[in-house]
RNA sequence: GGGCCUGUAGCUCCAAUGGCAGAGCAGCGGACUUUUAAUCCGAAGUGUGUGGGUUCGAGUCCCACCGGGCCCA
């Protein structure tokens, strides 16, 4: 892609450019003409006139006069009659431009438009003899020119940097982009209505944090020059939404961008959007009931039912859905009858035979969710709640109200990934301070992902945090699955990339 | 970080073993008053990601670099 740069560089590339000159030449004449409008009068969308003009018979003439305005995208040239697509917001609607209504000058003037250049004009709605809805039009005025070709009008655009980098281009020329952008505003809305009608209230926590808190992962750092603080960039919501809830407002949530300096791959850009919300007075199951229902509701939002299908398979989001301990899984999945209170050798050798090799700080709950990462994860195609994940993983859920080593965490799997977790929030401030401690000694022992000891949220525990149940949701992840994408980039409309 | 693949015209894609770099669409000129990727005729044009190397000769082989994709860790 290095003749597009060359181009953004040099201004004048644009005249020296056989298929650009042109457009500019076009482009000098209207600004010595007067310039182009600064605004435009439209009566309808493309999307108001296939509403309003539905199964018209053929030929007719209704007599309507409407002023449509798009983006100028084929024009087929008869001669004395041309048929122009317009694209707009909500499609497209032909323009049927004949030469008799409009008069030769404008006629002339309106073949001398380029494909990609913005056009208002105004007509009488009607419908060709093969039934196309039109617009025959009386007038037109050029809105703004498009100096560069459109890629190409059948194939579209392919290339999925070509796409990412240049996303304007994609949402001209692919209708799927511009139909998976608004399926993505469409499931945000449905989450966010989902836990508003819930009597959830979402308020923004801090980005900019002297300590990145919340989840095992690498910040990015950055640097307040007035403060002379050294400043990371959050890596989840977690801890400020537990602190509301000390505040007495019990139901909180955030749609929020959160960023992890990490790699990037078919699932992970650095910077994604993730919903958590915490309730106080609800358990971990309260929290799975309601995941159920919030993603059968965006199924039907994005879908218009919770049959979906993801990659060519079928896949059902009605809850209610399996749901299975993460040890239950290890021991069918993996045929063993190992658990926690195995000899450690045993479980490093299990997990060494799946071609996992375990770092001498991983203790048995560490070793178990590394077989089940390795065994089971991509084997949960339907949606399946995973249950009591390990203490060890897990410092920030609260212990299990029965059985010892694990705690009243989930996570949820579909299609072999992970969308959702949730737990029982941990309330209690010296176990807190314990696992923080712990977190410590294994940070202190190499792990870099450990979760640091955070003594402003100890404090907001020690005001006392009610039993609480939490959530969080990969919103990217989602969005995946209710579009059938497969690779983050389809979701995310600007996507990290290398600068050209 | 490792492995494999990949970069050719504005867009989508071809180019046996190394042998004059092509097509479709777009663009340009012309015909056509009911097209739907319109059709037909004509002319032209521009391109091998960057830098080296091997060779009489490199899109093709080698090295480095810059991007991108997939798989693995």
């Amino acid at each position: 892609m290095t003749e597009p740069t060359d181009r953004h560089d040099e201004g004048d590339d644009l005249e020296s450019h056989a298929l650009t000159k042109d457009r500019v030449d076009k482009y000098r004449r209207v600004i010595e003409g007067g310039g182009f409008p600064y605004s435009f009068n439209r009566t309808h969308t493309s999307g108001d006139l296939r509403a309003q003009y539905r199964d018209l018979e053929p030929g007719t003439e209704t007599g309507d006069e409407v002023t449509v305005a798009g983006r100028l995208m084929n024009t087929r040239d008869m001669g004395k009659l041309t048929f122009a697509v317009l694209s707009d917001v909500d499609g497209t609607i032909q323009l049927f431009v004949d030469e008799r209504k409009l008069g030769s000058d404008a006629f002339a003037a309106f073949a001398d438009l380029d494909s990609g250049d913005w056009v208002g004009a105004t007509g009488e709605v009607i419908t060709t003899k093969r039934g196309e809805l039109s617009v025959r039009i009386s007038e037109f005025t050029l809105l703004q020119k498009s100096l560069r070709p459109l890629p190409d009008k059948w194939h579209g655009l392919k290339d999925i940097e070509a796409r990412s980098r240049y996303r304007y281009l994609d949402l001209i020329a692919n209708e799927d982009a511009r139909a998976t952008a608004r399926a993505r505003a469409t499931i945000v809305a449905e989450l966010r209505r989902q836990f508003e009608m819930r009597g959830y209230v979402e308020f923004d926590t801090p980005t900019l944090l002297s300590q990145a808190t919340g989840a095992n992962a690498t910040p990015f750092e950055t640097h307040h020059n007035a403060l002379d603080l050294d400043m990371s960039l959050r890596i989840a919501t977690e801890l400020y939404l537990k602190r509301l809830v000390v505040g007495g407002l019990e139901k909180v949530y955030e749609v929020g961008r959160i960023f992890r300096n990490e790699g990037v791959d078919a699932t992970h850009n650095p910077e994604f959007t993730m919903l958590e919300s915490y309730e106080a007075f609800a358990d971990y199951d309260t929290i799975m009931t309601l995941v159920e229902e919030v993603f059968a509701a965006c199924a039907i939002a994005a879908t218009g039912g919770t049959a979906i299908e993801y990659g060519g398979r079928p896949l059902d989001l009605a809850g209610p859905y399996r749901r299975a301990t993460m040890l239950d899984l290890v021991q069918e999945h993996a045929d063993t009858d190992l658990d926690y209170d195995s000899d450690r050798a045993a479980l490093v050798d299990l997990v060494t035979s799946h071609g996992v090799e375990p770092q001498d700080v991983w203790g048995a709950g560490k070793l178990i969710e590394a077989i089940f990462d390795a065994v089971v994860e991509p084997h949960l195609w339907d949606p399946t709640f995973v249950t009591e994940y390990p203490i060890e993983v897990s410092p920030l859920s609260r212990a299990h109200r029965s059985k010892p080593h694990v705690t009243e965490r989930f996570e949820i799997f579909i299609a072999g990934s992970e969308y959702a977790n949730g737990f029982s929030e941990l309330n209690d401030s010296f176990d807190q301070r314990a696992r923080f401690e712990a977190q410590a000694s294994r940070k202190v022992a190499g792990d870099d992902e450990a979760h640091p000891i955070d003594e402003d949220y100890l404090r907001a525990l020690e005001y006392g945090l009610p039993p609480t149940g939490g959530l969080g949701i990969g919103v990217d992840r989602l969005v995946m699955l209710l579009t059938d994408k497969h690779h983050i980039r389809d979701v995310i409309l600007f996507p990290t990339m290398r600068p050209e």
